[in-house]
DNA sequence: CTTGTATAACTTGTATACTACCATGCCTGC
DNA sequence: GCAGGCATGGTAGTATACAAGTTATACAAG
């Protein structure tokens, strides 16, 4: 597991529940693997408490798995919690962009276009490794358009089950079409055009349906059932 | 507050969750009330540590706010929490329901009949007060026969802030139609009838439409903003 | 009476100690 | 050699102790 420094100003417990995040989507902590608390807060040089409680919170989330007295492991790929984390995404992103075409204002509309330039702009000197956070951050900032955040929020813990597929599955030339996929929904909200900003939510999703078969065949270990 | 008895099994833990959930549900801790971990701790008889972690947990769904070193509080009424609770339930609702039309097996739907059935018979008798919990567990049995529980998981401590309201808001005669509602839903999902049972979601939601403004002016100190 | 200050009594955050339980493996008895 | 029992070490759940910070109050000075 890789240990980051711990910024100043952030609690144990934030600064636990960063650090396994990351480690989760990046999969350095491999599904199945065991973590233990005392471990775990050595490592970070902090204490139990803090330790546990951010491991409570992502087994609430379901990433990972407490057994009492047992142990503690990171969750199994589940494709049945893949497959309702994309269903509750595509959910959400399709109610929530149509409510940001009709409520957006100016300051909104200037931060995805800045987000989207930036963008392109990164994607153009080929740093494809800087489009996934703005990924990320373009959607958060629908949702804030929309006065969605807090739906965004509760939501983004559970999203992980999904970034952690999308960092198993072979990092194909995708990010491109995906710049594009932005541009083009960010053109659709400005000009208050519903319809279409819902089909390109709908097919810029479909990007990231991962061929479970495949992956499953070269890391059956990482899969439940 | 009110003290429920601490179940058999049930972890400490489990146990300050339930407590505080169903208090402020019920608003037997009105919003704005401060809750101290030690007071609350020896109220129900067990420590400090798992009064904490339990709101941590509500904390993270903003019912509780949690400021360090001064306090910790029942969290007023937010319209606009209120507002995105309503918005993504309807969201996810008629989405699920649309997936329950296609998906749902025999047992699904011999669960919602015998949930609907009840809720007739405790109708007819007059006994509405059971209709509450009867009338989420249906909610949560259509979640289930569209295999999403997780989802109805995930959301529903966040639903609190709507139940919340729910209570706030005078006991009307809304109850009635409910009933029909559930029993019309549950006829659209038997048929497979996506357009019925989407048509009859949004109209269940709407009889929780409230009417902020009359009980803002009786309680105002609830509100927030 | 007002204002400033010291202090006491809270608060949450963190650390540590203790408990009950489980899994493993060694060791004994056969 | 093999099976069963028991010790040992590990786990999470809980309890308690300590640290750091805020707030309220009492009180003294002006």
């Amino acid at each position: 597991m890789e240990v980051y420094p711990k910024l100043r100003g952030e609690t144990a417990r934030d600064y636990a529940l960063r650090v396994l995040k990351g480690n989760i989507i990046s999969l350095d902590l491999k599904p199945g693997t065991a973590i233990s608390e005392n471990e775990l807060a050595s490592e970070l040089g902090i204490s139990r408490t803090p330790v546990r409680e951010a491991i409570i919170e992502l087994a609430k989330a379901y990433l990972i798995e407490i057994y009492p007295q047992r142990g503690s492991f990171i969750s199994l790929i589940d494709p049945k919690m893949v497959e309702e984390a994309r269903f509750l995404r595509r959910v959400t992103d399709t109610a929530v962009i149509e409510e940001a075409c009709e409520n957006i204002d100016e300051a909104g509309i200037a931060i995805l276009e800045d987000n989207v330039s930036l963008q392109e702009f990164y994607l153009s000197k080929g740093m494809t490794e800087k489009i996934f956070d703005l990924d990320n951050q373009f959607h958060k900032s629908i949702y804030e358009a929309a006065r969605k955040d807090i739906i965004y929020e509760i939501h983004s813990t559970l999203m992980i089950h999904f970034d952690r597929v999308r960092t198993l599955s072979v990092e194909t030339v995708k990010d491109f079409k995906v710049v594009g996929d932005h541009r083009k929904m960010l053109e659709a909200i400005k000009a208050g055009d519903k319809t279409t900003a819902v089909e390109l939510v709908n097919k810029h999703l479909a990007r990231y349906q991962i061929d479970e078969k495949e992956i499953r065949s070269q890391r059956p270990e990482y899969f439940k059932a």
